[in-house]
DNA sequence: ACTTTCTTTGCAACCGATTGCAAAAATAAT
DNA sequence: ATTATTTTTGCAATCGGTTGCAAAGAAAGT
């Protein structure tokens, strides 16, 4: 059993709110006070209980990190980030997997069964709804990977999906290619919603460029590379914008498989730029999404929120950036039309 | 502010004894004044603060879930795995990232400023002090995927590296190779020193095979693929045994650079069977951990201790089985020596 | 109906800390 | 040296619960 505060002030011949002044910062000890009782604390290897102050002072350190992408490796990225972020600040993440979860009332039970000072919902396919629970709980939300909502409820981070999709048009267009195919996640995602949305309205001003869409059933490679199986049987786009790149890699070993190269006969382009993407045997062109300035975003506006917790809601939303790689033509081809 | 004990007590009109025990199971109420209770307490929309009650059952039902591998995919579904499997048993993880984290006391102090109930250490690469540290402050502790000691002085759960680095050499034999290769991960990783030490043990037994190793810096596809690069400047093993599958993913990816083709000009065979392996794109014969199995052990024992702390420290290992893909041949060649 | 036994309930102390307040000690001002 | 001011310290209440104990109530036994 570890030893206690009053442990310590028996030894160190003092009262109880001594020992508990010399370590809160900011509390008035006099330089002598402060030696006896780390003497005695050190002596004894005295830690003060951080769920017992927290009785208090109302403030456990405790983020939860609730997520339901567990299957997608980008998010171990993100589960690091996080969690050397927070730890950086003296906050402790709860790790949350919402992978078999529906309602949120239960997660918000669960938050306020660990008092948590806040929420990270990090998540590119978890309804609004959660971080809404969270909130109209009294707790301090953010959402990493989210679609902001029209009015600001809660602090949203992450790229415009819209725009990334705009910029995979503008970059395939720009190679030349003119018959284009955007294969989807989930339909039912924002993400896949808005890219599909962004990619299709910034093709309507190319009208020399057609384009068809379909949606694969998940952000797997097996969805990906079935949904690309698919495609393959009749006449496919001579370039596709993959939903992300696990998809996209699916994809990939399925033109394979069909003895088609990559980039000559088909090209593609994902988005997140995932470890895989870059690996010499993938070697994926994709959209970067700046994982560790949302990550760094979030827990700014998380301690933001623990020191005012009426802070206006905020969106902070960042640019992609092309990586170029192996799956994509360079050559501008000359157009007809043009 | 979230309501309390006191709260329904006074508005069901009954002491706060009464409420405790109702939300406690084992205690004794009465069935009219279960209904009293919980009539009020859903009225309120309260539920019991778990840390408050922590401070006097001396249980906060968190686990503090300590890894440094924020960078191997197989750890994304280990997390997966642990977290579903401690949140099914109504426990917590408290995930610990201890990436730039060299002494056990900073870990030990911090699970006991936040009392966890126990710790799960979880990972291949650090060193046994880290759980060492953890029982000796009295927390329960189990390590996963970690080298068992000879005396059992903590819970392990993993598999047999030695037994493995056998498997692989066993597999490669048979596969009628006989210019061997273990292509470790770092040297000073207990996982590589026994799988290479099992690899070599067994192929002292078949005098035909010669067996040559080295070892890449990291279990990265980087390092893996440095490694292999380097080794294909002179004459190659005709198979190798890589360190794990991310290290021979990586290699994968020098040897198709080099112009070679698997698994006709050179063979590889990896450990762990992580998802990408399986991906067909990479198509990784590999030698599977049963990750499954080891995470529930994990759990089984931590919540068996919890039950009774002084429990004899055990050490559970599996048996590993060979998945076999498309990088090593099938062919059994017959063999001029025998 | 009365005692005995068992179950329910409330009181009050406690878990390990923090903190407002007032007394005590140290410093500064006169 | 005396008083006024500031700083340091301890007391005691509190945070949100749990639990041993004794009193009260219900059920069972005779």
């Amino acid at each position: 059993m570890p030893t206690t505060l009053k442990d310590v002030a028996e030894r160190a011949g003092v009262s109880r709110s001594a020992v508990s002044r010399t370590f809160t910062d900011g509390a008035s000890v006099s330089a002598k006070m402060r030696q006896r009782v780390e003497k005695a604390a050190k002596e004894l290897g005295y830690s003060p209980n951080a769920l017992a102050s927290s009785l208090t002072t109302g403030r456990t350190r405790l983020i939860g990190l609730v997520s339901n992408n567990f299957h997608n490796p980008i998010f171990l990225e993100v589960f690091d980030l996080f969690t050397r972020g927070l730890q950086d600040k003296g906050l402790r993440p709860l790790l949350v997997n919402l992978t078999d979860e529906t309602d949120p009332a239960n997660s918000v039970k669960m938050m306020r069964q660990y008092s948590a000072d806040g929420v990270i919902v990090a998540s590119s396919t978890l309804p609004a709804g959660f971080a809404k629970a969270f909130r109209d709980a009294g707790i301090p939300v953010v959402r990493a990977f989210g679609r902001p909502t029209r009015a600001p409820q809660a602090h949203v981070v992450g790229i415009d999906n819209v725009e990334a999709g705009r910029m995979a048009a503008t970059t395939l267009v720009a190679r030349g290619y003119t018959r284009l195919g955007f294969m989807g996640g989930p339909q039912d995602a924002t993400s896949t919603q808005d890219r599909m949305h962004g990619f299709l309205d910034e093709l309507a001003r190319h009208p020399h460029v057609t384009v068809t869409h379909s949606f694969a059933d998940a952000y797997s490679f097996d969805a990906g590379r079935q949904e690309m199986l698919r495609l393959l049987q009749s006449s496919p786009a001579q370039a596709y914008f993959g939903g992300d790149d696990v998809l996209s890699i699916g994809a990939l070993s399925a033109i394979a498989d069909h003895g088609l190269r990559v980039p000559d006969d088909i090209g593609i382009i994902g988005l997140n730029d995932m470890t895989m993407a870059g690996w010499e045997n993938i070697n994926l062109t994709t959209i970067r999404q700046p994982i560790q300035q949302i990550v760094t975003s979030c827990i700014e506006l998380i301690t933001g929120m623990l020191d005012d917790p009426d802070r206006y809601p905020e969106h902070r939303i960042f640019a992609c950036k092309i990586i170029e790689r192996g799956t994509l033509r360079h050559e501008i081809h000359i157009l007809s039309s043009s």
